[in-house]
DNA sequence: ATTTTATATAATGTCGACATTATTTAATTA
DNA sequence: TAATTAAATAATGTCGACATTATATAAAAT
């Protein structure tokens, strides 16, 4: 994106999301006016705005004359959302395999085979990892041509990254899990390609919800 | 709502919001901070991050330096809006087909007749037929207990309402067709109770589908 | 000593002023 | 006359000040 010609409120939104979902501000931590101000060096209009459009994300929560504060987190929530996120995945995907193209599934192919190699490597370095698959995920749904739905599936996976990063700061990803989860991949891919709709969704709907077990076991 | 206790910009969210949906003012129609200052007798500031929610919300988009103006309209959105509403819908439904319980039960019960008992009526005045209409949508998915999911339909359904006021000013709504619509219902309801899940997410989603042919042919 | 009340402090929410950028109008040029 | 440039006008976006409300601190009373 051009963030040159982007106004102050816009740049701010963009940095206070990203610390909010990198658990730079923690859950249900206070964010006074004042000390953002003093943090970002901004007057009192932009950082209000900001706050506003976080409002209405639902990443952050106000209260008349008390002031905002980070929304909190729990372990309903977070079910609730990756719930939420497996069914609009499968959405997503059904759609897709239903418009798909042969470019579609060119790319499908083309991110399989970045996210398959790079998972055979030695060294696997996790936000490489992280990328591949997001780009594979990307690819699988990027048939389906529902403006509305996709921006949902964003939200969506907004949301449930901020769960993610603050509940497995440090990777728990061992040998055994990270090949199940590739296995999965695969035949989630032949599936897709199959178009044998109904599996797939059943497939990926429960790969999204696998890491949900495994940040619940890690709560403080 | 309690809205004494509200401060000045969550009541220009509220008016603005409502005023944008019943389309007192127009899609593309620029929303002049100066203008919308005079009109709700408030300073800047309300304004602004009333506008910064609604932009958050798709009801708005702004265009840095040059302003904020009312979100267009195109029978694409109209067509992706209904589509992506059906969908969820029914995962709703679906959802609470599994989880309702005989309290659930009762309120679709209730609700039915409601709207079953106007629907014969004499006449019909439109807006309590929607009053019960709602009421009997809102039963049936009642039992879904997904804070997520709720909150996405709520929010399409908000947009599908704007598209409904802007191209159907007057009620095009004969005898015919409102029977035809209370026999879904019926149907409807009895697919529910009978926890038949699959067609009646089939039919709910054709059911929700309906009006956008019947708006497509009234555009201006 | 503990509760209640009064005072002081601090934070929120709103406003109008001002600098910056866009748009319109007028003047100049080809 | 049409196109280009310059000046004037208007709108946006940002800031700091101020009034209002909440919170923390101190004084008074039971």
């Amino acid at each position: 994106m051009d963030t040159s010609k982007q106004n102050t409120a816009s740049q701010i939104l963009d940095t206070l999301t990203n610390d909010i979902i990198q658990g730079e501000f923690s859950p249900g931590e206070k964010l006074q006016i004042k000390t953002l101000k003093d943090r970002y060096k901004v007057g009192t209009s932009p950082i209000r705005e900001a706050l506003s459009q976080l409002i209405a994300k639902d990443l952050v929560v106000s209260e008349n004359q008390k002031g905002f504060y980070v929304s909190n987190i729990s372990i309903d929530d977070l079910t609730d959302i990756y719930q939420a996120r497996s069914k609009i995945e499968g959405l997503c995907l059904d759609m897709a395999i239903k418009k798909g193209d042969d470019f579609w599934e060119s790319k499908i192919i083309a991110a399989s085979h970045l996210l398959a190699k790079y998972s055979k490597s030695e060294n696997i370095d996790m936000s490489e990892w992280q990328n591949r698959h997001f780009s594979f995920h990307e690819a699988l749904v990027s048939g389906c041509d529902s403006p509305r739905l996709f921006q949902i599936r964003q939200s969506l996976y907004e949301k449930s990254t901020r769960y993610r990063n603050l509940w497995l700061q440090q990777n728990v990803t061992n040998y055994e899990v990270l090949q199940a989860n590739q296995n999965e991949h695969v035949a989630l891919m032949v599936l897709v390609l199959e178009r044998d709709s109904i599996p797939a969704q059943k497939l990926i709907e429960a790969h999204i919800m696998t890491p949900v077990e495994i940040i619940k076991k890690n709560l403080p």
